[in-house]
DNA sequence: TATAAATCCGAGTTTATTACTAGGAATTAA
DNA sequence: TTAATTCCTAGTAATAAACTCGGATTTATA
């Protein structure tokens, strides 16, 4: 039950530009070479993310994508449900699924809607900015180490 | 991120146990039957549960399937992770993943554990026995229902 | 105003995974 | 001896994931 490249992929995006956020617009390419990525595949994940009001976008030469909103204001959650719908690990948990004929007699119901529940608690307390914070702590932590050892 | 058929059918099948247990062997037909799944695709399913010691067979006419043990020493997190394998949201997060080569600077990868923790934290916290029990209180608790209304 | 750098859009392709089916050997109760 | 069952392996069909490609549109800037 691993996420998908469009999760992962978009969360890296969403990290990049974080990173880059109040220092202007950011090219799709730029993002993709600094992730290693397909720019040409990570089209297809921006853009709903810009329909979601997550990031906006500027055309034209110079042009480019960055942050809608501070990144404290942007859950993981937020860029999760829109590249990969719920999380939840049965289609008769989604909220649009009509349910199952079985849902009062079935157990493993349950487990599934608990399962789905302490999923979205993580990825919904968790921001851009906590995992900007994170990013600066794990490359300062290894930037000492190294020089430790050398 | 869903569930596959594995899990989701392997669940069933070992509620379907823990309501049988004491009660002796239960074919696999039988099971499929009262879950309305195909037996031969659920053989590949029981097989991997009987290898990693959660069911006993017995083999030949009149035999079948039984849990291993009491309902209540086996978990949910027991049954998915012999079928699914860990459900970590991401391969960096798998113990005998080799690291990503960023590892140190991944600050998604600390979003994968707190996941992963979360999702095993629910799982390995469920029994089967829990599960048989919840099933009897939606059963009752349908049929007062719907005794009342009528 | 021409050009190049971008976003935007949709159709198509390739690859991998999931979800099975089929056939037959081995085992055992009746 | 027969029928019911587990066990095992190989194969197939269907679906989903992971992209590529071509071209239209927009816009800063030389």
């Amino acid at each position: 039950m691993i996420l998908s490249t469009r999760g992962r992929y978009g969360l890296k995006m969403m990290l990049e530009l974080a990173l880059n956020y109040g220092k202007g617009a950011m090219s799709l390419k730029d993002i993709a070479n600094k992730q290693s990525l397909s720019d040409t595949y990570l089209e297809h994940l921006i853009s709903p993310l810009r329909k979601n009001g997550l990031v906006n976008s500027t055309r034209g030469a110079q042009g480019g994508y960055e942050l809608a909103k501070p990144p404290n204001e942007i859950k993981a959650g937020d860029v999760i449900r829109v590249l990969e719908g719920s999380l939840a690990p049965a289609k008769c948990v989604l909220e649009d699924e009509p349910e199952c004929s079985n849902a009062d007699y079935c157990a493993t119901r349950l487990l599934y809607e608990k399962i789905t529940e302490s999923i979205n608690n993580v990825i919904d307390s968790i921001s851009l900015q906590d995992m900007v914070d994170d990013y600066y702590t794990l490359n300062n932590t290894n930037v000492k180490r190294r020089s430790e050892n050398e």
